[in-house]
DNA sequence: AGCATAAATGAGAATTTATCTCATTTTTTT
DNA sequence: AAAAAAATGAGATAAATTCTCATTTATGCT
């Protein structure tokens, strides 16, 4: 259904156009992260490279994506909606795969009291953060089975 | 003094050659981390550029690169040294500096915890891991003053 | 609904970043 | 010191992203 789309864009007031409800559906489909390579695979010729990337650059805008690089130094891409929690994120080295991962409430209490010291420390205003871990997923994991 | 380098190189095993000094140096002199914009800056034509990308590419190698990607996309490379301890980064989104921050030991032992957990929750082999934070460098700044 | 204006799009050119090729030079081995 | 192996420079190539501009689409107004 195409509404959630179209609400997203409205209450953002950004016009509502086809390629933009066209990414935004891909997104939600596929349920975030994914990486630039893959979503323009998912899209086809549905949406031109050049629109791909500026109606990237107009989510990123409006506060509703985040951009991130995984280890293979390819880009990855996710919708943050608000019943989106807080979360890291946990990268396979092998396959690429990446994954949400929500830590424990106690863990970000603490992180925030870090962050704070941190923020004296050098007179920074610090306005986000993020954990990232790398390594493997063993057995499991479809993608590296197939190497 | 070349000697760091030349000894770096050595007890890796590594050929001694000119440009890998000359990195080796540049990256030493400047105190991590830098960008491959800054670095090529600091080289000018003393290196070619695709021996730089070489150069990088053998320190990764041997283990004693670290390079990552800063919130505005630039690639961040941080010689890891015996002497140079865990620790985590802090962006300032508008002139790009990286600040290299050590977090408190307690914070670092929750840390690790809090990766076992994900580790068998996810069935993960976890390698790595890195707490990065973003935000803004205040007065103190001269690059931001610059602005 | 229909028109005028402003904004967004597609297609390809241009730019940027990183890797590759190969003839020459430098380092290492002997 | 000579031979073999490895590294380098210069430019070509490749990949990712942004830019240009003519055309299309969305929006605001009547």
């Amino acid at each position: 259904m195409s509404q959630n789309s179209r609400k997203i864009l409205s209450e953002h007031s950004v016009s509502i156009t086809n390629p933009r409800i066209l990414v935004l559906e891909a997104l939600l489909d596929f349920g975030n992260p994914i990486t630039i390579d893959e979503l323009q695979l998912k899209l086809g010729d549905s949406v031109a490279k050049s629109t791909l990337y500026r109606v990237l650059n107009d989510l990123k805008k409006i506060n509703i994506l985040n951009e991130f690089t995984s280890p293979d130094n390819s880009t990855v891409v996710e919708l943050i909606l608000e019943d989106h929690s807080h979360h890291h994120h946990l990268f396979c080295s092998d396959c690429g795969e990446v994954i949400d991962v929500e830590l424990s409430e106690e863990f970000e209490i603490m992180l925030t009291k870090e962050i704070q010291k941190v923020q004296k420390k050098f007179n920074f205003e610090i306005t986000d953060h993020r954990v990232e871990m790398f390594g493997l997923c063993t057995e499991e994991c479809a993608n590296c089975k197939k190497n």
